[in-house]
DNA sequence: TATTGACACGAACATGTGTTCTCTCCTATC
DNA sequence: GATAGGAGAGAACACATGTTCGTGTCAATA
């Protein structure tokens, strides 16, 4: 791809700018004020040069009409997961339904790369206690599941055992008629129960931690 | 905040599917030819009764004017982080001068919740290798890290061990002319070095894991 | 009944905005 | 020097688009 001009650079870098700082693209006059250009067949010249060279798309005779060709796409698919309560061992998890349209304050960002599918049917619950840590999750941890009340075997999902009513995150083997519950952790040992005493609440997408 | 009416909440979701088919908000004929509206002025009324129940925000005498409150403040804010290398215990960590304008194919996304601060000079590598397994960081998962050279006592940062040729994920702490480097894992012992051997590459912002 | 206010209509008006045409300036090339 | 092409200037044109004005309908209320 050839290079682009030190103008087309500009002009391309302060579409991007306008985008962030307003939720609508800008004009031609609004590209040609801010760069200082005389004309605005210049800044048309300049954008059909950069639409020819793949960097946006435009739609004629719309106004504002400009597109970004890398962000749009690729912003479009960041899904908001949001979190919608805690995970710990000795207590149920909450699911989606329970707090339907409450006021959830936080949500966790992924994009396609880390979601193989569908974004639906998403839900986050931050980690509390250091239960999971055989499967190098931590206190304070944010855990990304997919809603679903069955999986396959050896995936891991998040299951409530009814007799210990405790929450635990482990990969699932459905084995005769008892599951085997294996941590991420090989050194560990698994645990072995009745198929009647698990009940899946969701199957573990992804891990997200942050640090101050 | 009282109720709209059934013709607001019909322009609402409209302009909120309008923003996701374009990227640029529909003008206030484009509302009125989908929704069958007979005149433009009818829009306009409505469009004001959104804007004063602080649905959306209007940008007068600005054609397509119209940005959505809850979600462009809230999607603006994302970054996409790229994934420039991999991270390993025995080899250099690449930075982001070392890969200029190259073709990086996977990033990773983070939302104000996760980033304290600005969300400039952040890069990511994925981790091969289980020698931050003490951090709880395994073999796959992405780092997250901002680009600095120097750093706080207590803060989490990836340095090059000179003498050691070694790459490793450490707390800091500077103590008179030696450097402790102390792992996540409190049961395990810190490293002492001269001061002079370690060169920080990066403080640690988050960890994004993610399951097939 | 008269009044008021929310909501809607249609038509104009004024400007915002994309498009296009003709020139000009400069540089590379023969 | 002649020529051609890339880049830009300036102005005008045509249509897209926000705004406004006068009017009409209907239900609630005094």
């Amino acid at each position: 791809m050839k290079d682009l001009s030190r103008r087309q650079q500009a002009i391309l870098d302060y579409i991007e700018h306008f985008l962030d700082e307003n939720d609508y693209p800008p004009t031609i006059r609004d590209i040609q004020t801010e760069l200082a250009i005389s004309s605005t067949s210049v800044v048309d010249y300049n954008l059909k040069a950069l639409e020819n060279r793949g960097h946006i798309r435009r739609n004629s005779k719309i106004s504002r009409g400009i597109e970004l060709v890398n962000r749009s796409s690729g912003r479009r698919n960041v899904v908001a997961i949001p979190v919608i309560g805690q995970i710990a061992a000795g207590s149920p998890i909450p699911v989606p339904g329970d707090l339907e349209g409450s006021d959830v304050t936080e949500t966790v960002e992924m994009g396609p790369d880390q979601l193989r599918g569908s974004g639906q049917g998403l839900f986050a619950l931050r980690v509390k206690g250091q239960s999971m840590i055989d499967a190098f999750i931590d206190d304070g941890d944010v855990v990304v599941l997919k809603q679903q009340e069955t999986c396959e075997n050896g995936e891991t999902v998040a299951v409530w055992l009814k007799d210990e009513r405790e929450t635990t995150l482990k990969k699932f083997y459905l084995e005769g008629d008892r599951v085997r519950l294996q941590p991420a952790n090989s050194t560990m040992q698994p645990i072995y129960t009745p198929a009647e005493n698990v009940e899946i609440q969701g199957r573990l997408v992804g891990v997200v931690r942050s640090y101050a």
